[in-house]
This record gives structure tokens, sequence and C-alpha cells, in this order.
DNA sequence: TTATTTTATTAGGCGAGGCTAATTTTCTTT
DNA sequence: AAAGAAAATTAGCCTCGCCTAATAAAATAA
């Protein structure tokens, strides 16, 4: 745990790609970076020499970039928390998947870890058991939200 | 629906915080307003024109503010997501009440629309009903949560 | 009504984070 | 190895949103 930083949500959108990126191809390059989120290539060496200044990153100029191990484990929870709301958008409450993503990522930056944790495990918990009360919850809320609102959505 | 402005976090929390202080006494203060948010006058002052220049408060120098018709339409819509990010947090997921609340004021600008649709609707899904499959899943979920994680909570 | 206090606005500054254009470094060809 | 292409960095500018200090307007007291 390391509350000492707190990083924006814009370092967090950085370090998470190059996250992702690392995970398919060792290390990234500003160019992947810049590619991925839609964003100049001056504003990712801008971004780089901010995260390397918090020790985030590896990098030195013209480099390739890898996370250090903080970097790995502030990264790991946005992508955490990320996923976490993913899932309960498109496993729970069956939203459109695009609109899930999108979501996502803009929440993933303001979720406390309290609630993290609890939304994790109750994920989980509707998730589990083949046919536990969870999943048919799920099943019945689904039924009961294309009921009640028969606008759109069909 | 007015999709054509797109408000920023900042000015949709100072939307947030004139409903509410209108709602308690007619019209706001510029210090009412500053105080509630903790900022200074003069950020206020600049939000205020920010919100005249696009209609959403009726307000000239030195005036009193109100919310305009569209105002008061976007800020309501604020408000629903914020209350249904706090309700789902609190009375579902059992989170502490102060982290709920802030969670939900940060979380609240990024929530989609449609997302917040089916959320209401599973909050209510699952408050509904004297003992419907609802309120029995979210107090096994409080169980199993507090069974999972014997660390702080207890 | 004039003086005082309170409230609001303007002026000017700062940092974050984005952009384009110009420049430098590195990589790839030939 | 030298030339050209590609990638990264710097320089310089912009917008937001906040701040403090200084000023102006309004409200309250004397």
């Amino acid at each position: 745990m390391s509350p000492g930083s707190s990083l924006s949500d814009s370092l967090e959108d950085y370090l998470e790609a190059i996250f992702h990126i690392e995970q398919a191809k060792q290390a990234a390059r500003a160019k992947d970076i810049a590619g991925r989120m839609k964003v100049s290539g001056s504003s990712v060496t801008g971004a780089l020499q901010a995260l390397a200044r918090r020790k985030l990153i590896n990098y030195s100029p013209y480099d390739l970039v890898t996370l250090t191990e903080k970097g790995r484990e502030v990264a790991g929870d946005v992508v955490r928390r990320h996923d976490v709301l993913r899932r309960f958008f498109v496993d729970v409450l069956d939203a459109d998947s695009r609109e899930a993503e999108k979501g996502a990522c803009r929440m993933e930056h303001a979720l406390p870890r309290g609630i993290m944790e609890r939304l994790i495990s109750f994920v989980e918990y509707l998730s589990a058991g083949r046919k536990g009360e969870g999943r048919r919850l799920v099943e019945d809320f689904k039924h009961y939200y294309e009921r009640t609102n028969k606008k759109k959505t069909d």
C-alpha cells in the first residue's frame, strides 16, 4: 500500500496503458502509448517524465518503458478497479458492452478502495455457484429490467 | 434531453451545490456556494459566469442565483446519479456511509446514462418487496462479505 | 445619510494536461 | 558509412480551474 502519492486520473491512464502494452509485448514504446490513448507524442513524453519522477516507470529519454515494481502495483490496482466495474456493468446490470467499457474507463479513477473490495466480492458472489441464488437473481433482474423498461432496449 | 453542451465535472459540482442550496432557501448566494464547496469566492464567480453563459442559471453580477429550467434538469440529473450510487454503496454493498458519500461525489460525473438507468432499476429491485429475493440476497451478501473478509471490518 | 462591514468581482498567477511545429536522436536502408 | 525515414523530445501556446490580493458594490449601523 502506497497511499502517499495520489496520481492524477491522467497519469493513472498512462500507467494502465503501459501495463497492458507491457503484457502484450514486454516493453512499451512512446508510440504505442500515444496510439492506444489517442494522444500526441509530446503528451506522452510529458507523462513519462512525470511517472519517472515518481519512480513508477523505468525510463530514460528515447528509451523503452517498463513498469517498476511500485508502478506495477499501482497499475494493477487501476486495472482491478476498471475490471470490476466493467464486470459489474456487463455481468450484473447487463449493460451494453461498449458503454460498460467507457463507463469503467471514466469511473475507475474514482472508485474508493473499500467500495472496490466490496464490489469485487459482490460480483463474485453473484456469479458464483452454477445455480446459486446469485446467478438466478441476475437472470431475474434482467427480465425485470426488460419488463419495466419497454422502451429502447428491445 | 440536452446532450449538446457536456459540462465539466467542476461545473456539474457547482450546479449540484446550487440545486441543494436552492432547495433549502429559495436562492443561492455566492457565499453559500463557496462555503459548501470549500472554494474561494473568486472561483465561484468564475463558475457562475460559465454557467450563466450556458443558460443554466439566472445570474447577474452581485445578484442571487437560481437555476433555469434547463439548469434544473441538468442538476437533477447529476443529483440522481449521485444518489443512486450512494444508495447502491450503502444499501447493497453495505459500505461505510462516509466512504459511500465520497465515492458518489467523485463517480457521479462519470456514470453513463444507460448504466445509471439500469443501476436505479437494480437498486429498486433489490430493495423492493418486504421479503422478496432482493432483500434476502442483500442480507446474505452482507454475511458472505463479513465471513470471507475477516480482516478490518470487524 | 454617512461610515463600516460584508459580499462579490476583477486582476494576475500557478499547475496540470493537452496540442502543433521544430528539432534531435535513433533506426533502417542503400 | 551516409542518407533518409521514423520516433522522441523540446519549445511554445492554449484552456481549465483553482488561488490571493486588490477593488468595487451592497447591506448594515451609527
